[in-house]
Formats: C-alpha cells, structure tokens, sequence
DNA sequence: AGCACGCCGACT
DNA sequence: GTCGGCGTGCTC
C-alpha cells in the first residue's frame, strides 16, 4: 500500500501515517487535507512508507492534495527538520506555523488572477542598479572578498562602525546576486526598519521584484509575499525574523542586518533565532551569508575568532569628513544630577540650542516614574497580576503594568493610609521631556518612545521631521538609537547608563555597550563633529573607556575573558526548562522532577530550577532550571531524550517549554 | 492543542 | 431528572 507520513500541527513530535487513494497523487512537500480525529485538518507530507506500525483499521485516507501554493522543497522540508531537532518542537507544529495564516487553513485560497504577482515591480525590465555612491576603499573589499564566494557557503561579520555605509554594501551584493538569476534574503530585526530599507532597495533595484514579510502585514498582504517569494518570483525578500523561514528556490545570498540584535530570536512557540537560522540556510543553499553591525555579538566575535566566520571591517564612517563621535563620561558622584540632568549636560544642550543643532536624550525606560510611592507608610503601587511595581504614565494618565499590559486609574491618595501626598519616584522619558520643556521652554521637544509611536503610521513622518530639522531636543527610548540617520543632531546625552552595570544578567554589559555605540553613532553623522555624555556614577568603568575608543575589539576581549572563566556562553552551550502554573510549587516541583527525568550525562550540567525574577506575570508564577554543555552534540542529545520524556510525563495542566540558547532569562 | 467521553453537583 | 464542570485519553 502507499503511505505517506504527515506532519500536523498538534504538540506530539511524531507524524502520521495515511493512506493515498489511488485516486490522488501526492509526493514530499505537498500540502494535503486529512481527516484526523473528528475534524479535517491541513498537513504537510514529510515522508513516504511502505508499511507502518498503526493496525491497518486505524489508517485513514488522505482527502486532497492542495494545489494553491507551491510543494515545498526538500532543501526547507530540511530546514524545518533542523529547526525542530535543534529547537526540541515537533516537526508538524514547526512546519505549519512557518506558513502564512492562510495557508495553513483547509481552506483552499481563492484562484490567482493574472494580475496578482504578489512581488512588486513589474519584472517585465531586468533589475537596472543604481549605486548611490562610489564605494569607499572599504566598502569595496568587502564586496570583493563577499562577492567572490556567491555560489558557495561562506558566513561573513561585516563589522562596520555606525554610518560606515554597510547598506551599500548590501546593495552591490544583491546587485551580483541577482545578476546571477538568484533571490537575495535581508532580515533586519523589526518590522519599524523595513520602510527606510525597502526605499532603499526600490531606489536601487527599480525593475527588481521586492517582496515585504514581516507579521505587521494583513493575512492577504502575507501570503502574497510569501507566495512570491516561494514561487522564485521575488529578486529580493526583505523582512524580519519570520522572513527566514520562507521558501527561497533560487536563494544565492543573506544579509542578516544588525546581526547583534535580539529581536532576532524568538519568544515563544518555536524560539529559533532567525540568525543562526540564517547561517544554516546558508549552508543549505551553498551561498554566503552576511552579518552586519557596528557591535557584533559575543557569540558572532567568538565565531570569527575561531574562523568560522570571516570578519570584513568598514573602520570608518563613509559620509566625507565625518567621523566617529566623541564620548565623554559625566561623574555624578562629582557632578549632582538635577531633575535627572548634571549641570555639564544641560550646559550642552543649551550650547546646541544656540548653534541651531540638534541634540538627543536617550533613556531606556518608557512612562513617567517607574514608580509610585507613599513616604508616609511605605505603600507602592503595584500589579494585582505581576510581581512588579506600576509605572506611572501621565501623557495618558493612568498607572500601567509594563509586564501584562495591566492599567489603573492613578489614586488620589495612599490606598493604605490616605496620605494625599504620594510621591513619583525615579524617571522615564516623560519626566524627562517635562524636564526639558521647563529648563528650555523655547525647544522644540518630540519625544519617541513605544507609547508616543502608539499609532504607527505616525513614527516614520516624525522621523523624517527631525531630519528636515523640525526639532531641537529628542527624548527616546532605544526605539530612537537603531538604524536612524538624523543629519542635524550632534548631541547625545545617555542618562541611566548605570541600571545595565549593576544587572545581575552576564549579558548586560554586552547590550549596554551595543545600545550606547548605536545611539552615539546617531551624533555627528555629517561634517560637524558629535559629542555623547553618559553620565554615571562608576566613570572608571572599563565598558566607558572602551566606549570613548570605539573600541569593539578590546571590549569583547575583556567581555569573553570573563564569559571564559565564569565558564558562560560562548565557552559553554545552554538552555533553560520553564514552567508556569498558577502557584509557584507545582512549577518547582515540575522542574525538580523533571531534572530527575533522564540520566545527565557527565559533560551536561543541570542547575537547581529558580522562580524568574519578576515571579508572576499575569497571573501566572514561573520558575526555570538552566542545563548547560561545554559540547554542542551532547547537549542536543540530552535534550531529545528529555523532551521526549517530558512531552510523555508532563501535566496538563501545568505550561512548559524549553528554550535552546536561551537569551533572555526573564 | 482540540475534542470526545465520563462521572458528580445545583437547577429550570 | 439534566445541564455542565473539568479530569483523562486519543488523534494515523
């Protein structure tokens, strides 16, 4: 009889064995309807068999074999089998959620009409490149030395300092990538960052056909970009994470931009990192991979050092006659910060105000006061749901958990002993803007933060205000120090530097520094030279010094000595179990058990389970174990062993998952 | 995850 | 009497 084994998206790391009809016809990669249990269902055929264990009874026919969308292909049926044993969920779970919505449905999708070509552009000219300027020195050895290896793996760092023209690059890359008939990839980290890119693909592919995925697209928008993309018909595919997983037939390059970046990895269901991804599908498809950023991460840093990757470098900026800027630290311990501002600083935005420059106060927490207090009796306001304080909010005044999104009228008075007087402490972006306004009231102030760019169209035509110059001061979270070109800004002052070297997370330091080179590299990107001011209270740390010098290289050599001796990543390989449940006992006790599941072989570690730090979320208590391994395979091992065990054992009524390189610990 | 089946409490 | 609560088991 023929059998085909096909992967649904039910939580069980197996397949499913069918019958076909001789009636139908159906191969590897095509998407099919079953019926399975009660319900029909859409599956992807992920193998082929002669006989099968299920009691002849049991096996049930296929339906229909869909032909609205193309058979994937047997080099992303491999992706997906990776990605699913490398991130320990099942095959049919990773497989069907790679779709777009629509396509995962039973529902066919309606017929294409003519004109729907899904990749804009009309395809009809060949792509026409239009570099927008000569290369530098620079530039152009890394489109050599790139260039020379499309057609075969090779994974690039192009370690380019901020406004050193990496773009360009890019460009001239996918210019010889589609030369050569193939599809270019570009990821960049969120979904904010494709406009200014696709203008700039547009500007220098005008007869290219571009295709946009990312999750901010409606489901019809989706599907015909992935549909362009998997049918071969895109020359480029722009897009964030999500991007990586679409089928790519004639795929000869990928540039992963802001490689550093942790959007990049995924949060929840299947936590892949679209970066490493990226490298894997690069291997895949015998073609070269490109990661671009000013601030490697260590892991990227750690690949070139053992020649893995190969390091290009774009040492300077590309503008003529601009430079890096310079930074200066700001000792609070000397200098007494008034309303958040040493004197030194306010001094320094004064001095621009008079030159007609602009300058950019970055603080990396969004709101008013992060918290609410009573002097009187010691009440704080905090989330019923969340083991969190509220954050006062008063653009619109409410109090707002930043964990669940929770919001509460601001009261009139101490809920516990009346005192009328209660008091915000600490500081966000509004507090500073309210600041700034009352010691400059002439400026004119645009703050940038999540909750100023609620409506989302509204962010790109304020980006390009500031550039024409229609501001004085920005006030802006980090949403404001990724990827932004502002011609007239020469200032910039960092104010809370010092909550990131006090964090217990060892991966703090790196992404303070990568955050505080981005955002200076917005200061001085034209002829007059920039200027940063971090103020701090440990101006003798090493990470300024480095900072001061621009000085990547000397910075992650300290930062992996310490990773090295504290035995963390990149030196040794991790993930962490999690749970949630309604008390924080049946989680911990879920992980100890778990720990218990399956022999630990000598080289995996297994850490006693802890609560997360912020130990409820919306109303759920968590708890996590970390396991770690100095060998990649014997982690892998482990960890196919111990899912397997947990997906037979776990409760049901308890939620756990497990995370492979896991970045964020809480 | 769905969805069925199954066995105990308060209601028209 | 029965509507419905969520425990348990299965899905080729």
């Amino acid at each position: 009889m023929n059998l085909l084994r096909v992967a649904l998206d039910v939580p069980l790391a197996l397949l499913f064995d069918y019958a076909l009809p001789e009636t139908l016809q159906a191969t590897l990669g095509d998407r099919v309807v079953v019926p399975f249990g009660t319900r029909q269902r859409l599956g992807i055929v992920a193998g082929a068999a002669s006989e099968s264990e299920i009691p002849a009874h049991k096996l049930r026919p296929i339906a229909s074999v869909r032909d609205d969308a193309p058979r994937l292909s047997p080099e992303w049926l491999e992706l997906m089998r990776f990605l699913a044993g490398y991130y320990q969920r099942p095959l049919g779970e990773t497989m069907i959620a790679s779709l777009p919505p629509r396509l995962r449905s039973v529902k066919p999708l309606p017929r294409r009409s003519p004109r729907d070509a899904g990749a804009a552009g009309d395809g009809s000219s060949p792509a026409r490149f239009v570099p927008s300027h000569v290369p530098t020195a620079a530039q152009a050895r890394a489109i050599e030395r790139i260039g020379a290896t499309l057609g075969a793996f090779h994974a690039f760092l192009l370690h380019g300092v901020t406004g050193s023209g990496k773009t360009e690059v890019y460009l001239h890359l996918i210019a010889r990538a589609i030369d050569r008939a193939r599809q270019a990839l570009a990821l960049v980290p969120e979904i904010g960052l494709t406009p200014q890119l696709e203008a700039r693909f547009r500007h220098a592919f005008p007869g290219a056909r571009l295709a946009v995925l990312h999750s901010g697209l409606n489901d019809a928008a989706r599907t015909s970009a992935w549909l362009a993309a998997a049918r071969g018909e895109a020359d480029i595919v722009l897009g964030t994470r999500l991007a990586v997983l679409a089928p790519l037939p004639r795929l000869g390059l990928l540039v992963v931009d802001e490689e550093h970046d942790s959007s990049y990895k995924q949060q929840e269901g299947l936590r892949y990192s679209a970066r490493d991804a990226a490298v894997y599908r690069a291997k895949l498809a015998g073609c070269p991979v490109v990661l671009g950023t000013a601030t490697p991460s260590l892991e990227t840093w750690h690949n070139c050092l053992a020649g893995r990757y190969e390091r290009l470098e774009l040492p300077e900026r590309a503008s003529p006659g601009s430079r890096l800027p310079d930074v200066r630290v700001v000792d609070l311990r000397r200098e007494p910060a008034e309303q958040g501002f040493a004197p030194s600083l306010v001094a320094a935005i004064g001095k621009r105000l008079a030159l007609g420059e602009q300058s950019l106060v970055f603080i990396n927490r969004r709101g008013y006061a992060p918290v609410l207090a009573c002097h009187a009796c010691g009440w704080a306001a905090g989330c019923e749901r969340c083991t969190a304080h509220l954050v006062l909010h008063k653009a619109d005044p409410r109090l707002r958990c930043h964990h669940c999104g929770a919001a509460a009228p601001i009261p009139r008075a101490c809920p516990t002993c009346g005192n009328a007087d209660l008091s915000a402490m600490g500081r966000g972006t509004q507090r500073v803007e309210e600041a700034l306004a009352a010691r400059f009231p002439k400026a004119r102030l645009v703050r940038i933060d999540r909750d100023s760019a609620r409506r989302r169209a509204e962010l790109p035509r304020t980006l390009e205000a500031i550039r024409r110059g229609e501001a004085d001061i920005l006030v802006g979270t980090q949403l404001l120090a990724k990827g932004h070109d502002f011609p007239g800004l020469t200032l910039v002052g960092v104010l809370n530097a010092d909550a990131a070297l006090l964090s217990t997370d060892y991966r703090a330091p790196e992404r303070l520094f990568a955050v505080l080179e981005q955002v200076a590299g917005r200061a001085g990107r034209r002829d007059r030279p920039g200027e940063v001011m971090v103020q701090t209270r440990y101006p003798g740390h090493p990470l300024f010094a480095a900072l001061a010098g621009h000085d990547y290289a000397g910075f992650a050599a300290s930062q992996l000595a310490e990773r090295r001796a504290a035995g963390f990543p990149p030196f040794v390989h991790e993930a962490a179990l999690r749970a949630e449940a309604k008390k924080l006992d049946s989680a911990m006790r879920f992980l100890r058990e778990a720990a218990r599941l399956v022999a630990v072989p000598a080289e995996v570690r297994v850490y006693d389970p802890v609560p997360h730090i912020v130990t409820r979320r919306a109303g759920l208590e968590r708890a996590q174990l970390l396991v770690q391994s100095p060998s990649r395979a014997a982690l892998q091992d482990f960890l196919a062993a111990w899912s397997a065990r947990l997906f037979q054992t776990a409760p049901r009524t308890l939620h756990w998952h497990l995370d492979v390189d896991p970045i964020e610990f809480d």
